[in-house]
DNA sequence: TCCATAGTTCGATGAATATCTAAGTGTCGC
DNA sequence: GCGACACTTAGATATTCATCGAACTATGGA
């Protein structure tokens, strides 16, 4: 039993404490670098430079050089989705970290899964975009429906943009703290990065958590009233 | 640093080798008694005792004893999610078990997950009932609509016993080699079931292999034509 | 009552690996 | 070029923890 069958060097690589701090970091989708990174996983430079090395070499992370810097980033979609199920999983469990500071409130509201809007917010975004008809389940496929594109284009994003890109346009994303569906893929981004440049919102270092705005929340939830 | 937050003890309850196996074992559904598992894992007794003890005392499996054995199984459907999403991952990553035999085809065409059918033909089934509008998804929550009550009834299930379980009607589970929706809940283990009982198929020992007969499989496609 | 089987608990062993200190490589700015 | 910064590699240490043998508990059958 020596050498461990797949899901067992998977787990194992999440399962060190400094390396899941590194992943549950990069869950915000900012790229960060090596001495970031060792802050927040509250270890050595060093150390951390193996952690690094270990977990690209299982392809769940990947960096680009930048001058003097290593930017490291999730691998892909995919493994910010299997994160937040673990972690769904692990609150389930009673698996919770000892330290839950008063963030947790505004992480429930609203907050960033790799690259694109999380929590009660982002469910509520996705149920009316639904509703609307803007998108349509079909599958497990979400596909972008006429009137959606109609949608998308007045508040400000360009869908030519998404044809050039290989990524998925539309995705789902289950959520861990409200256990529904959220929306992932380009179009996920593309909301998340338009939020921002309205100003609706902003992020808060360091964390998770997106601080909406109290008119900028007004705002989005008129998008879809009337 | 000492104190492993939520998804550190969650990967590192999957992540050693005995105990992977010990979850994999359990994913085909059936209860096993430690002895069975320690024969699955390859390591004695002793040993799979104290996995069993960490792994319930993670709340990722349950026992009941019935008179001097002991019956494991998972906790619950939402373990055997997350589980199936993780190899999808590791399977995507090149983290592939070393030891790869001929069940590998078979696994891929139809095998059971937890309780519930997976594989090309578990995607089908799904795929079809949607089609015929038997089921609709609706915001991750996925209906039964009255024309699928009928299928369901005509297929030799009776839906009254579902009612008084607890456990939801219809859920989604991702497949993790086709990567695709099937369908789990209380349905997708009835209908299962059925398929057993009609005859159409049958679990190969000491696997995941759900072995249809070729009329078997001829049958359930011929539900869906016409 | 006695034995066989199923499983747990205990204690010792050994291997894997996370961690640090120290030294080495590469890149930027002056 | 030279020093400062970002990061990697090497080697030593130490701790964790999986593993097994042996002894113990509990259930069932004769």
């Amino acid at each position: 039993m020596k050498e461990g069958p797949d899901i067992s060097l998977l787990g194992s690589l999440i399962g060190d404490p400094a390396r899941a701090n590194i992943l549950t970091a990069l869950m915000s989708g900012k790229a960060l670098t090596a001495s970031e990174l060792a802050l927040e996983a509250g270890v050595t430079l060093q150390t951390t430079s193996a952690h690094l090395k270990k977990l690209e070499g299982g392809n769940l992370l990947r960096h680009r050089k930048q001058g003097r810097h290593r930017y490291f980033a999730l691998a892909d979609e995919e493994v910010g989705s299997v994160l937040e199920a673990m972690m769904g999983l692990a609150a389930n469990r009673g698996l919770l970290r000892t330290r839950t500071g008063p963030k947790d409130e505004a992480l429930r509201k609203a907050r960033v899964c790799y690259n694109h809007l999380a929590g009660d917010l982002g469910v509520y975004l996705y149920d009316r975009l639904i509703d609307r008809e803007c998108l349509i389940e079909r599958d497990e496929e979400i596909v972008l429906t006429p009137i959606g594109k109609g949608f998308v284009a007045k508040f400000g994003i360009d869908l030519a943009a998404a044809t050039k890109s290989k990524r998925p346009l539309c995705k789902s994303c289950l959520d861990w703290s409200s256990r529904r569906t959220h929306l992932a893929g380009w179009l996920g981004t593309a909301l998340l990065e338009q939020i921002y440049h309205k100003g609706w919102a902003s992020r808060e270092e360091g964390s998770r958590v997106v601080r909406f705005t109290s008119s900028g929340e007004q705002k989005l939830r008129g998008c879809f009233d009337a």
